[in-house]
DNA sequence: GGTCTGACAGCGT
DNA sequence: CACGCTGCCAGAC
C-alpha cells in the first residue's frame, strides 16, 4: 500500500478517537511529532478517506470550527450530529468538553 | 531538484 | 466575532 509513514501514523491515531469526541489537526500533528504540520495532516486525511474504517469526520479546527471534509462539510456535520456532537454555525458547541487529547 | 497545493494555525485589523 | 494575511509542512508534480 502506498501510504507514507507520516500518513500511517496519522491514521492510527484517528482510529482511536472515541465516538462522540473530536480532536484537531494540530493535536494530530503534535501526536506524530510535527506540531506545525497541521496542514499536511489535512492533506493526508483528504487523500486516504477510508470513511468506514477511519472516522476522519472527528477532526476539526483548533478554534472549534468544523473545518473541511472530502465528502462535503454538510456530510461531516451530519455524521457528527449523529454521534451527539452539537454544532452551531459551523462551530462545535462545548468544544473543550469533547476534545480528545492524544496521549 | 524546485514549485505548487491545501480538510490548518495564529495574529492583526 | 468575522475576515484577511502570512507562515508552515508533507506530498504531488
Amino acid at each position: 500500500m502506498g501510504l507514507s509513514k507520516f500518513e500511517q501514523k496519522i491514521l492510527e491515531k484517528v482510529k482511536k478517537i472515541p465516538r462522540g469526541k473530536v480532536t484537531t489537526y494540530k493535536e494530530l500533528a503534535r501526536a506524530v511529532g510535527c506540531d506545525k504540520a497541521s496542514r499536511a495532516v489535512g492533506n493526508a486525511l483528504n487523500k486516504n478517506l477510508k470513511l468506514i474504517t477511519i472516522p476522519c469526520h472527528r477532526i476539526v479546527r483548533s478554534d472549534g470550527q468544523v473545518g473541511g471534509y472530502k465528502n462535503g462539510v454538510a456530510s461531516k456535520k451530519k455524521i457528527l450530529a449523529q454521534e451527539g456532537v452539537l454544532i452551531r454555525n459551523n462551530r462545535v458547541i462545548d468544544f473543550n468538553k469533547i476534545l480528545w487529547k492524544i496521549c
